[in-house]
DNA sequence: CCTAAAACTTACTTAAGGTAAGTTGATAAA
DNA sequence: TTTATCAACTTACCTTAAGTAAGTTTTAGG
C-alpha cells in the first residue's frame, strides 16, 4: 500500500476519498441503494439536505459516472436516478465503514 | 442495510462519513498507517496542507480516540502520532475504498 | 382555467478551509 | 553564551463551499 507506485496510488485514493467525502455524497449513494427513486424521495429520504445541494451533488454523481438520471415518459419534470453498475459498487465501501463504526463504537467515541 | 433500525444505522453512517470525509482526513489516516510519525513528517508527507488545518485534524483524530499523541523525552515540542487500534481498523475502509477506485476506473470517469 | 406539485435556479448569508505571518520552547552553531 | 534555527503550534485575515430562502418553469389534476 506503501509500495511500489504510491504516489499514483496515494493520490486517486486521495482524490476519491474527498469527493465522496464532499458533504451528502455518502448519504445520496446509500438511499439510492434499494433502487432508483424520484428527486423528491431522495430529498425526503435524507433529513437536512437542501435542494441546491441536492441537484448539485446529484449533477456531480451523474458527471462521474455513479448514478444515471432517466426521464420517465420522456417528460423534463419527471425524473428517476438511478446507480451505474460502479455507484452499486461502492455498497462495498459503505460495508466497509459501517463494520468499522461497529468495531470502534463511533456513537461513543465521536 | 435499509431495515430494521435503519434510522440508527443510517444515522451513525453518516455521521462517520461525514467525519473521515472532512479535508485531508483520509490521509493523515492513511499517512500514518505505516507507523508513529512526527508532527513536521505528517507535513511533509501530504502534499498541500497547512498547518492550521494539521493541527485541528490532528486534534480531532486524538478526541475521535483514533490517533494518540506523544511526547518524546516529556518535551512539549517533540511530539510523535500514532494510530489507535480503531484507527488501524480504517485501513480495512481505505483498502475498500481503493478496490472500487479499481473497479471503477476512478481516474478516468473523474 | 386555476391551482399545485416536481425539479430545479438564483441571490444572499454563514461556516469551512486556505494563506501567511507570528509565537514559544528546545536544540545547534559561532 | 548569545544567536540562530527548528518543531509544533496560533492568530488574523481572506476565499470558497455549504446553508437558507425565495422564485421559475413545465406538467397534472380538479
Amino acid at each position: 500500500m506503501t509500495q511500489p507506485n504510491c504516489t499514483h496510488t496515494c493520490s486517486s485514493y486521495h482524490r476519491a476519498i474527498e469527493f465522496i467525502g464532499k458533504r451528502w455524497m455518502g448519504m445520496i449513494i446509500y438511499t439510492l441503494l434499494p433502487g432508483p427513486k424520484r428527486y423528491h424521495e431522495i430529498h425526503t429520504s435524507i433529513p437536512g439536505i437542501s435542494d441546491r445541494l441536492l441537484t448539485e451533488r446529484l449533477n456531480e454523481l451523474v458527471n462521474a459516472g455513479f448514478i444515471k438520471k432517466k426521464f420517465i415518459d420522456s417528460s423534463i419534470k419527471k425524473v428517476e436516478y438511478e446507480l451505474t453498475p460502479n455507484g452499486i459498487a461502492f455498497q462495498e465501501v459503505i460495508k466497509s465503514i459501517q463494520k468499522w463504526i461497529d468495531l470502534c463504537d463511533f456513537e461513543k467515541t465521536t
